[in-house]
DNA sequence: AAGTCCATGTAACCAGTTACATGATTGC
DNA sequence: GCAATCATGTAACTGGTTACATGGACTT
């Protein structure tokens, strides 16, 4: 069973919206937590209407435009979608094409093996800053606020909180092997 | 195009082996990489052969079976995968069902919130506790020549650290959380 | 007696991605 | 004039997952 859904329905729990809202803020964020394509929405949105968890609310008509449909969750979907919140959930190791590299590496040279990490890194480094800009901004935002859980601020703030910590972690990993693959090449 | 390919070449890099083999290897190892099914790896390994960057070594057969195909890369197939891991990688922010889940805490009581995140870190940690097992047994296994990066080992241990150093990243983010929530609680 | 393991392979199914179609408006 | 933006929707394609088929040996 797809994800998608729970994705659309956290997203009009925060503010009612069209299918093209939808599509666009879960790919524009500094953090894409789960983008979603238009190829997705319009049969995914018809099903959740479908089963009573989203229900149009209005449709705005711009005349030489398609009427644009906007969405909101119902009872029922906010309490499925706390439901699927506070179910456990099993933890899985996601695929990582960098890793898939990484344990290829013995079949390198150490300078191209080096290359490649310090590339990554930088990487990294270009989307932690990114993410930490972007958490300034809302942290400023909320004005001190956001430790209140409930307010969606509060949970934007720890996905980001993790986005970085991960990040760093990752960049501090790439510091210790370029510091092993360094002492050998 | 799919990077199932290069999870065969290197498996196969390292060891000649059959289809049959790969699948299991993919999936049993502590740290699970890259899964690979048995839907996908007969049409790979035949794909790759009539490419040349394989070839089927030797088929053993143990008569009321089916004949053990084994495949090895040949130099081809090898350089393919170098150039691989040479080239710059992109940087994806992979998909976490448990981020989805954090996104949406601020709609559920504090409570419930501290019972996720208590959960998963537990998980967490038994995953960490696998990890650092599993790592400890191989690098014991290299002898202390586990530093050469020529060696497969090698690689190994920089995959086992950094899946380590990323849960224990996380674990510590789930302490934050809790502590967080527990202010309020 | 029933189930698992080996070992290949195919077929059906599901989910995600990309491309297309419409059509007026705005910006270069 | 050409491309991009808004906004819906469908169709085609690609890739991953699950289920099935074969069949003897071994375990419970």
């Amino acid at each position: 069973m797809s994800l998608v859904r729970y994705a659309v329905l956290g997203l009009l729990a925060r503010a009612p919206q069209s299918g093209y809202d939808l599509v666009r803020r879960s790919k524009e964020r500094v953090s894409p937590l789960w983008p979603i394509n238009y190829g997705q929405i319009y049969p995914e949105l018809a099903r959740l209407a479908a089963e009573g968890l989203i229900e149009q609310q209005a449709a705005e008509r711009q005349d030489y435009r398609p009427e644009k449909k906007v969405y909101a969750v119902t009872s029922a979907g906010r309490e499925a979608l706390q439901r699927w919140v506070a179910a456990p959930t099993p933890m899985q190791v996601p695929h990582d094409e960098f890793m898939l590299k990484v344990h290829n590496l013995w079949l390198v040279e150490p300078q191209e093996a080096l290359g490649q990490i310090r590339g990554y890194q930088q990487t990294l480094r270009d989307w932690l800053g990114d993410l930490e800009r972007f958490q300034a901004m809302i942290e400023q935002r909320g004005d001190g606020s956001h430790t209140r859980n409930s307010d969606p601020l509060f949970a934007t703030i720890c996905v980001l909180r993790w986005g970085a910590q991960r990040t760093r972690a990752q960049i501090a990993w790439c510091e210790d092997v370029i510091a092993m693959l360094a002492a050998e090449g």
